[in-house]
DNA sequence: ACTTACAGTAAGTCATGGCTAACGCAGTCA
DNA sequence: TGACTGCGTTAGCCATGACTTACTGTAAGT
């Protein structure tokens, strides 16, 4: 559960740009709340918002280093993204296999239509 | 650049509740607007405009069957996801064992990434 | 203890986008 | 050919959320 929850709210996380631009580069190096926001167009509280919505989504774990908070990706909600792509993946190849043989058995592709 | 696009615009399409509903549906078994709409709690031009957005995120793609539009799974924009979370997720690794080494090497033994 | 530096929270503004209602268009059947 | 059905499009309303400024809390250095 805690599974399809966390690839479910991934989406919405990685959904908006500037949190995708943290997610990249957290992705090359773990880095802190100021560090981030030095390099991007935003200020320093919308970084840390932002870094909130990913903790919850569990794509990022946080590390307490003195007065500054350490971020780094957490690849459990990277997998369980993964995971929810591939269960649907291979739930839509049979559907197309099923489809096809139902479709276009002995003819047309596209112009029959069999209820 | 089909594929980087696509994963990224794949995102904020599987962002939305009402876009994720529609794609499970859609990995069950192919379905038109009409018929997608019925079972959920939206009207259909609202059904008909997120299938738009699926469909330029590459997750979807249109057949037409007479006046109807059965959409379908594609396979090659959920592939293109899965590619972005997988370099995403090999690069953290790589970043997880040099941060690892650098900062927790005679700290935090328990605190060390597992697995 | 005081100061400085770093980070999270609160309040408010503004843009994005999801939704419905109304309309137009194409295909099917009598 | 005329009426009906199934979809897509447009316009407009409204909720969500991304952003900034100001404030508070906490840890380290002097």
């Amino acid at each position: 559960m805690a599974n399809a929850v966390s690839a479910i709210e991934g989406f919405a996380a990685l959904a908006d740009p500037t949190r995708r631009a943290i997610f990249e580069r957290l992705s090359e190096r773990p880095a802190a709340v100021g560090e981030l926001a030095r390099g991007l167009p935003v200020s320093r509280p919308a970084v840390s918002q932002h870094l909130r919505v990913l903790k919850e989504a569990g794509l990022v774990t946080e590390i307490a280093a003195g007065t500054r908070r350490i971020y780094r990706l957490d690849p459990r909600g990277i997998g369980a993204m993964r995971d929810w792509l591939d269960a649907h993946w291979a739930t839509a190849l049979d559907a197309f296999r099923e489809f096809a043989d139902r479709e276009f058995d002995s003819s047309q592709p596209a112009k029959r239509k069999r209820k």
